[in-house]
RNA sequence: GGCGCAUUCGUCUAGGGGUUAGGACGCCGGCCUCUCACGCCGGUAACAGGGGUUCGAAUCCCCUAUGCGCUACCA
């Protein structure tokens, strides 16, 4: 038991990597570096006709974007398959599997009939059975054939480290097929050989697996392999109760990326996501995850992905983070939304930090730094129609103008000097604060709704504010001129 | 259909024979306040159903229901 421990993350390259994929790998990550042991990356690409290169990439790409590095080389399946068709043979030498000339055709034609009479299908052994002359014969003619593992009567039970005991009889198990007519190997055989050969000691996976489980041991076994040790994890389904699939929502990882997702949020909501540390707090960084991770506080029942209480996570790491460390994540954004090109960045940066400063409190995705500050970069194009109706009437130009000229006269433009002048231009005319706040705001940023409208304007500084305010008179000097 | 796994607020979960069944998201209300957000305070809401075992069951056992997974020459 002393034994180094490693673990595998082994996705097949068919497409995006999605949120349940991500989180078996989180978890077997925190299990490696809790126990020090290994973590490693396995690409099952034995499926030729959907593996693409480009998804292998894109696995590499979201693994590192969350921080999860991998121990050794990553080992590509298919380079595997020397070994895969070796223990086959050993297998076949073994009589521990057998040829099948069944086609096809056959299989699906029997499948039905019995599925027709309520029973489920089983392989029939036929080729099993087949006498030596007609094998010869078969081979003779070149008869397309695969290989099956021959399942022997008796009771396969294991302990998983999430469900506990679990315990399958072996004749509810069919003849899987190991080697397919073209002599390629399938996942059973190619996932056994695999783990073996790199030395995994613990299998943490999907509840998926938990049915192929008792196929592997029984394939480990008969190739005389330590049996690893299994564990399922509960799966993640989306809102509407129902397995994660493009039809509903976001579900690759680029699309949480897309919207404005930190590294950090989605990991840390992925980790609570079918395992608690047992206490109450939420918010724990990865060192903190590592140190609390255990395999005894995993879930056994499925969990809906809930973008809600992501979002808000992430909206407490937005807002906890530096504005130094949070820029080359918002100016993509930025850039995306053509508010400013790279060079731009470069020459503001001071100034965009201090953007970011007054909006990360305020928001809950990377996305609304854009939505939401374009008025740090350029007047306002247009005014909120409701908040139009709600803040500008009765004699709002001769309000605004009076604004003007107080601010015009400060010396030192900053949000306490602002705040004063105002305050004070209020008094003197006898009205509320608020009705001079709410128009600036509106004539400032064109909503009626933003951060502290003192400090926007100390950001945005005199030359901008006195000349908004000017185009807001000229506006409605224009659209309505009996006010 | 068969086999397997599961079932605590709408969601993520804590608890695991005696608890006012706790926390978080969401939602609702209040405070703060120039709006919004943050923050703070408060509220809403759950042990799937039925049988046992027990002085006592959300907790242990059985059954039912429901959900999910697997049942491929996919992985």
């Amino acid at each position: 038991m002393n034994q180094e421990i490693r673990v595998r993350f082994a996705p097949s390259p068919t497409g995006a990597l999605h949120t349940g994929g991500i989180r078996t790998a989180i978890f077997n990550w925190l299990f490696a570096r809790k126990n020090k042991g290994k973590f490693l990356l396995r690409i099952e690409d034995t499926d030729k006709e959907r593996s693409k290169d480009e998804f292998t990439q894109m696995i590499f790409d979201n693994l590192k974007w969350l921080g999860i590095d991998w121990d050794e080389e990553p080992v590509f399946q298919s380079k595997n398959i020397k070994n895969h068709n070796k223990n086959i043979h050993k297998l076949l030498k073994e009589k521990k599997a057998y040829y099948c000339y069944c086609s096809p055709e056959l299989l699906a034609k029997m499948r039905k009939e019995t599925e027709k009479r309520g029973i489920p299908f089983k392989y029939p052994r036929t080729c099993l059975q087949l006498p030596e002359k007609q094998k010869e014969e078969f081979e003779s003619k070149e008869l397309p054939r695969v290989v099956r593992f021959l399942i022997l009567e008796g009771i396969t039970e294991y302990d998983d480290l999430i469900h506990g005991k679990i315990k399958v009889n072996n004749s509810e198990i069919d003849d899987f097929i190991i080697s397919r007519s073209d002599n390629t190997p399938t996942y059973q055989i190619a996932a056994v050989s695999d783990d073996q050969d790199m030395k995994i000691t613990h299998i943490i996976r999907g509840d998926d697996h938990l049915s192929n489980t008792p196929k592997q041991i029984l394939l480990h076994k008969a190739l005389g392999f330590e049996v690893p040790s299994f564990g399922h994890l509960p799966l993640i389904f989306g809102m509407n109760k129902k397995k994660l699939s493009k039809r509903f929502g976001a579900v690759s990882l680029d699309e949480y990326i897309d919207i404005g997702i930190l590294p950090e949020a989605m990991f840390n909501f992925l980790a609570l996501l079918g395992w608690s540390p047992g206490n109450e707090r939420e918010l724990f960084n990865k060192t903190e995850l590592i140190e609390l991770f255990s395999l005894k506080g995993i879930s056994k029942n499925n969990a809906i992905f809930d973008i809600k209480k992501l979002e808000w996570m992430n909206g407490k790491y937005i807002s906890s983070k530096e504005n130094y460390e949070l820029l080359p994540f918002v100016l993509p954004f930025w850039i995306k939304m053509r508010i400013i090109d790279e060079k731009i960045a470069e020459e503001k940066k001071s100034y965009l930090l201090e953007v970011i400063e007054i909006l990360k409190s305020r928001v809950k995705k990377l996305s609304e730094f854009a939505e939401y500050g374009y008025y740090f970069f350029e007047d306002p194009s247009h005014y909120d129609q409701p908040a139009e109706n709600k803040y500008w009437k009765n004699n709002i130009k001769e309000r605004l103008m009076d604004l003007f000229n107080s601010l015009e006269k400060l010396k030192v433009f900053n949000k306490d000097t602002i705040e004063k002048s105002l305050r004070q231009l209020a008094e003197l005319k006898n009205i509320s604060a608020s009705k001079y706040i709410h128009p600036a705001r509106l004539a400032i940023t064109g909503f009626g709704i933003s951060p502290g409208i003192f400090e926007v304007m100390e950001l945005l500084g005199k030359e901008a504010v006195l000349r908004r305010l000017k185009n807001a008179v000229q506006y409605l000097d224009f659209s309505s001129p009996n006010l």
